[in-house]
DNA sequence: AGCTTAAGTTCCTTAAGGGAACTCTGCCTG
DNA sequence: CAGGCAGAGTTCCCTTAAGGAACTTAAGCT
């Protein structure tokens, strides 16, 4: 299928895909959040091939998104999210807002996320990390960067 | 390829995979986010094939996420965001986050956001809907929805 | 009448996902 | 201590999707 290379855009948006953006990735990443954290679980959880599943967990702990760890002295592993990856799950929270709200349908949303904080059963907002005010779509302009291509 | 459907999964991430999971697909919708609404724009800027170009624009058209529309008496179409698309790129505004700060670097964050509300670049935080604080991975427990499976 | 341009189609090659069977390693049980 | 078992992958074959170039179609322009 020959794949292009996004990892090597100007993009951040095409570098994350480079990180999590193969097929099953996500749902993987969510598993191991969800406590899913050995081969065996997470394939039997999602369904996925074994050969995916290895592929897509060696390219985790390469990108430093999981850490994988002998969890007894026989050859056992399990995968743990590393600051990264953990830092990753925002992604996730943030789908599962979207898919909630548009894709749920009258069954209503699949899982329910409560707040520590509050104890509210709630979901995220994106927000200005400089002023606090919603950030979205319509509320800001795209400038080019340091990082920007030429 | 045999891709397995996320679609009926009961996930709300495995859902939204369905919708902007396929290679290029969130980055046509960063594309026309950005400006870039017609087909030949999109392909050259991207250099995606006709081919796969094609097949993502009748998808997020088909999921609503886009509109396509005739902007000339010759067949000549844009594609515009429809309101389930706007808040789509609320995703690639945390994907952007996350690989500005994971993966961009020494160069440095390849495009900027200045907000709107109070003219600073800045980037988005996950807040509470409910209650205001910072809501990330570790900030919440997980309980089985209304729509839960079973 | 022929050229140009946007927006796709078609066709072929190559690579990736699906799925089942197989391997390897070390503990556990009789 | 032989055999079984379980976790964690590998291997192999088949099917399907991505890449990429060439081709098509429908106006409008010269």
């Amino acid at each position: 299928m020959q794949r292009t290379n996004f990892g090597e855009m100007a993009c951040s948006i095409a570098r994350t895909l480079d990180v999590i953006g193969e097929p099953w990735s996500p749902l993987v990443l969510r598993d191991v959040y969800a406590g899913f954290t050995r081969f065996e679980q997470i394939q039997a959880d999602l369904g996925i091939s074994r050969k995916v599943l290895t592929e897509r967990l060696n390219h985790l702990v390469e990108q430093g998104v999981l850490e994988r760890r002998p969890y007894d002295r026989r050859p056992r592993f399990e995968y743990v999210l590393t600051e990264k990856g953990t830092e990753l799950v925002d992604l996730l929270m943030v789908m599962v807002g979207w898919g909630d709200k548009w894709l749920a349908g009258q069954a209503g949303a699949p899982v329910l996320y409560r707040h520590h904080a509050c104890g509210q059963v709630s979901s995220v907002d994106l927000r200005c990390a400089h002023c606090g005010e919603p950030m979205h779509a319509g509320d800001v302009d795209l400038l080019p960067g340091p990082g920007a291509a030429i």
